[in-house]
DNA sequence: TTTCCCTTCACGG
DNA sequence: CTAACGCCGTGAAGGGAAA
C-alpha cells in the first residue's frame, strides 16, 4: 500500500487584469487587456492576462496585442505594473504559509501545498482550500480557484477544471475516470507539437487520454524520448513528482524587442549594455556564481539564435562578465547584415 | 568512453 | 502586401570536441 498523498493547486482567477480591477474599480463590467502597448493597432508586444469580459472577445494570453486590438479596440489596455502583482503575491503567499513549509511557488500567481499529513481526509482539505479562498477574499480582494487531488497532476487539472472562483477535489477512486477523456494536451508537459506526435502514433487527430494510455511504454520512449517514461505514468494518473519548496536558480536573463528592427551599432550596444548590467545586478545582490553567459539574437525573419560560451571556474566579477560578453554580440553583428528584432542576455548559473 | 560544450526545440506561466 | 507573434525560465535532444 503506497502512502495517499493530498496535494493542493491554488491558482488566481486572470490575476494582472483581477488586481488591476481591484485597483480601479470603474473597470468593473469592461474589457480589461494587460499587456503591451497596442499603439493604435502597431503595437508588437503580446498580451498577458486579460479579464472574462476581453475573452468574451476572443482575447487570450500570448496573442498578439495588434490582434487583441483588433478584436476589441474598446477595451481598457493597461501596461504590466509587475511591482504590484508582486506585491499582492507576497501577501498571498504569507496566507499560504500558515499551512505550513511545503508550498511549491509554480509562478506569482499559482502554488502547490502538500497536505499529507496535516489532513486525514480530502474533506478535511477542501475545507481548508474553501478558508484560503475566504482569507485571499478577504485580504487581498481576489478570487482564486483550488484543486485537490491525489497528486501535483490531477491537483493542477481539477483547478483548471473549476476556474474561475471554484473548488475541485478529485477522489483517488475518480482519478481515471477524471482524466480519461481529455485531449492529451490537459496533461502538463504536452504542447501542440507533442500532442501531434501522439496523434500521428495513433493516426487520431485529438487523441484522449484514455486512448495515450494505451501505448506501450517502449513505444513512447521511442516516440517521445526520456520523457516517455513520466507520460506512461502520468497518463494512467500517476504522478511521482514531489512539491518542492526552494528551489535553486539555474539562469537569469533579460531580452529587449526594438520597437522597429533595427541595425544601428549605437542602439544596440546600447540596450546590450543595459541588459548586462540589470543582469549582473541581480546576479551579484544574490551572490550567485556566472558559469557562462548566451547572448540572444532575433532576426528580422523571427529565428532566434543564440551564443555562448562556458566559464568553467565560474565569474565573480561584473565588469568581466561583460568583457567577456561583448565578442559574442560582435560575432553576430559581423556575421550577418539582417535587421534585429531583438536582443537577450542570460547568465547560466552555480 | 564519458563528460562537457554549444545550439536549438518544446513547453509553461 | 500578407497576419501576426513578449519575456522569462526549465529541461532535453543531438551535434561535436575534449579529457
Amino acid at each position: 500500500m503506497k502512502l495517499q498523498k493530498i496535494i493542493m493547486h491554488l491558482d488566481m482567477d486572470y490575476f494582472f487584469a483581477q488586481v488591476e480591477e481591484r485597483e480601479n474599480p470603474e473597470f468593473k463590467g469592461k474589457s480589461v487587456v494587460v499587456g503591451a502597448n497596442p499603439r493604435n493597432g502597431k503595437g508588437r508586444g503580446v498580451v498577458s492576462t486579460s479579464n472574462y469580459k476581453a475573452r468574451e472577445y476572443g482575447i487570450r494570453s500570448g496573442m498578439p496585442i495588434s490582434r487583441a486590438y483588433k478584436l476589441n479596440p474598446g477595451a481598457i489596455f493597461l501596461p504590466v505594473n509587475m511591482r504590484l502583482y508582486e506585491k499582492t503575491a507576497e501577501s498571498i503567499s504569507q496566507i499560504l504559509g500558515e499551512e505550513g513549509p511545503k508550498i511549491e511557488k509554480i509562478s506569482l500567481d499559482e502554488a502547490y501545498i502538500d497536505l499529507t499529513g496535516k489532513y486525514k481526509t480530502f474533506k478535511e482539505a477542501k475545507k481548508i482550500g474553501e478558508k484560503l479562498k475566504k482569507e485571499i477574499l478577504k485580504k487581498e480582494g481576489l478570487t482564486s480557484t483550488v484543486g485537490i487531488a491525489e497528486n501535483k497532476m490531477l491537483a493542477k487539472i481539477a483547478c483548471e477544471s473549476a476556474k474561475p472562483n471554484g473548488i475541485k477535489v478529485v477522489l483517488p477512486k475518480n482519478s481515471l475516470n477524471f482524466i480519461s477523456d481529455l485531449d492529451v494536451q490537459k496533461i502538463p508537459g504536452i504542447g501542440p507539437k507533442t500532442k501531434e506526435k501522439i496523434g500521428k502514433y495513433l493516426s487520431k487527430e485529438n487523441p484522449k487520454i484514455k486512448d495515450a494510455s494505451k501505448i506501450k511504454k517502449k513505444e513512447l520512449v521511442l516516440l517521445l524520448g526520456k520523457r516517455g517514461e513520466d507520460f506512461f505514468k502520468k497518463f494512467q494518473g500517476v504522478d511521482d513528482a514531489r512539491v518542492l519548496s526552494k528551489r535553486k536558480i539555474k539562469s537569469v536573463g533579460r531580452e529587449h524587442t526594438f520597437q522597429k528592427d533595427t541595425r544601428d551599432p549605437e542602439k544596440i550596444t546600447k540596450i546590450f549594455r543595459n541588459l548586462v548590467n540589470t543582469v549582473t545586478d541581480k546576479v551579484q545582490r544574490k551572490n550567485l556564481i556566472v558559469k557562462g553567459v548566451v547572448v540572444i539574437f532575433r532576426f528580422e525573419d523571427f529565428k532566434k539564435h543564440t551564443k555562448q560560451i562556458a566559464f568553467p571556474g565560474g565569474i565573480y566579477d561584473k565588469k568581466f562578465v561583460y568583457k567577456k560578453s561583448v565578442p559574442l554580440l560582435l560575432r553576430f553583428l559581423m556575421e550577418n547584415n539582417k535587421k534585429i528584432r531583438l536582443i537577450g542576455f542570460r547568465t547560466i548559473l552555480k
